[in-house]
RNA sequence: GCCGCGUUCGUCUAGAGGCCUAGGACGUCGCCCUUUCACGGCGGUAGCACGGGUUCGAAUCCCGUACGCGGUACCA
């Protein structure tokens, strides 16, 4: 054993990182940096029936993004390897026998069917899910029922079997949890754990506590969903005579609707579940992170803005909370927001051509982009945003807003235009700037003896077919001169 | 059903017996700024699940109830 902190994120590749996930890697990255200690990634590929491929890649691509850097993993390589599951079932295998060596697990015979027809036998309403436990086996087939020889003549005819843990009755199982403090189980309660199944890959249980073991892990911190099984695993460090980590169970991440986050509840609630999504959506890495941070635990003081290295210096287990944390979209659309305002403007300008090339809009230069982000990142709440609610910037308006028409397009609105249109088509070069034209339009209102609006709406309404937006005089300036009178006269011919 | 865990504003949370007339943030509402919208600034709204104890004193400790969540697979 070491005292240096090593704690793994072990995800299944059953499909695409889910942001839950994430967060339980986190908080595993944030413990281990804290302590100057090790984050391990290892795959957990034990359930050959539901493995996806591309999962592996996905989760890797995941943590990057959200620049959780693994110091030991598939990818990476380190003394504790392999670090996907599936390369060491060997290890498993020789554990599992050592287990029923030592009489605490057992061989078992019954096929799926048999043990289907005790549940369906013995299931009644005051036992709705009958268990393969201390009273049941003793009718199963099993190395425990059957007599020696015939249960040595099965394992050497090549016939299947499985290996079941042999739970005591009657003992109080207690172990500390580092977030919830004593928590106890009463051994009765528990079913035989398979821990190797009949395709001689390992369980869940089994292979977590021999690789726990193996690699080292000084801490175990993993979801909620794993506390009830927690009894199994100290059973199994007993057994084989190991010193179990400590272990950290972690409020589960929940939907508005109640219910652990999952992909039903959450997509019919606009709530990404995948992080590839957060990755698609152009969510900042940053603004994730910090929303993820939160959601189970909090500094302490009035502080909400972390980045992960601040992050990293300030995380404890101790300040975790106990209960479930819904995950609130507004909350994360504002740490977005805060993130990308932060952000210096020439950094994002590959990053919003790209999102402008994908929608057709192509040819604009570095300079023109700048403007455009600095005029619309106040208003955007990702920086897809930029472009979408930008359109105008990009091209000529296809529509006009109704009810912003329906406002501001009175009778003589259309004179109104044209006169100002005349009177900005005889700017030219410099004389084409914002104050300049404010000017302008100040002046043909005054003669007309109407308020701002009366010209404003209708001009912003021609020139970006919206009713609201950034600032119009800045707006007319970066599209030009010619174009802005272009649009004008499309509107006042189009409109009247 | 059984086992386990949990319960402070709508949401995330602070609070480890008197500092609590319960603090912050998001949301929401109002006001200000303003060419619109947004940003920003200021202000308001709203909560200790319930019932018993313990104590001079409880959001904080104990018990019970209710409710929520998780588990109950040859899935993780």
């Amino acid at each position: 054993m070491t005292d240096h902190v090593r704690v793994r994120f072990a995800p299944s590749p059953t499909g695409m990182l889910h942001i839950g996930g994430l967060r339980t890697a986190l908080f595993n990255y944030l413990f281990a940096k804290h302590h100057k200690g090790s984050f391990i990634l290892r795959i957990e590929d034990t359930d050959q029936a539901r493995y996806v491929a591309g999962a592996e890649a996905d989760i890797t691509t995941s943590l990057k993004w959200a620049g959780l850097d693994v110091d030991e993993g598939p990818e990476k390589g380190g003394s504790y390897g392999p670090y996907r599951q599936s390369e060491r079932s060997d290890i498993y295998a020789k554990y599992a026998a050592q287990l029923v060596d030592s009489g605490h697990a057992y061989y078992a015979f019954d096929t799926s069917e048999e043990i289907d027809d005790m549940r369906n036998r013995l299931q009644s309403p005051a036992n709705p899910t009958p268990k393969y436990d201390s009273v049941t086996r003793l009718e199963m087939k099993n190395s425990l029922t059957l007599p020696e020889e015939e249960v040595k003549k099965r394992l050497d005819s090549g016939e299947p079997f499985i290996i079941r843990l042999l739970v005591p009755d009657g003992e109080t199982i207690r172990f500390d949890d580092l977030i919830r403090g004593t928590v106890s189980f009463e051994s009765t309660g528990l079913d035989d754990q398979v821990l190797l199944k009949s395709d001689g890959l390992p369980t869940y249980h089994l292979a977590n506590v021999v690789d726990d073991h193996l690699m080292e892990i000084s801490h175990v911190i993993r979801g909620e969903e794993w506390l009830s099984s927690a009894p199994k695993h100290i059973l199994l460090y007993r057994y084989l005579g190991w010193e179990p980590p400590a272990m950290a169970h972690l409020p589960l991440i929940m939907s508005p609707k109640g219910g652990k986050l999952s992909k039903r509840n959450a997509e019919e609630l606009g709530i990404p579940i995948n992080v590839r999504d957060y990755i698609r959506d152009r969510y900042e890495p940053d603004a994730v992170v910090n929303f993820l941070a939160y959601l189970g635990w909090s500094t302490g003081d009035d502080r909400e803005i972390l980045t992960l290295s601040e992050l990293t210096g300030e995380f404890s287990l101790d300040r975790v909370s106990k209960s479930g944390a819904i995950f609130d979209l507004k909350k994360l659309q504002w740490y977005n927001e805060h993130y990308l305002r932060a952000r210096p403007v020439q950094d994002l300008v590959p990053e919003v051509r790209t999102i402008a090339e994908d929608a057709g809009y192509t040819g604009f230069s570095d300079d023109y982009l700048a403007v455009v982000i600095r005029l619309m990142i106040e208003r955007a709440g990702r920086l897809p945003d930029v472009v979408a609610q930008g359109h105008f910037f990009f091209r000529s308006p296809e529509s006009y807003d109704d009810q912003a028409m329906k406002k501001a397009w009175k009778e003589n609105t259309g004179e109104l235009v044209s006169e100002f249109r005349e009177a900005i088509n005889a700017l030219s070069g410099e004389g084409y700037n914002a104050v300049e034209i404010k000017a302008q339009l100040s002046s043909v209102i005054e003669k007309h003896g109407v308020g701002f609006g009366k010209l404003m709406l209708p001009v912003r309404l021609a020139v970006t077919g919206e009713g609201s937006g950034p600032d119009l005089f800045e707006t007319m300036v970066l599209l030009g001169r010619d174009e802005v009178i272009a649009r004008l006269d499309a509107a006042v011919g189009g409109l009247n």
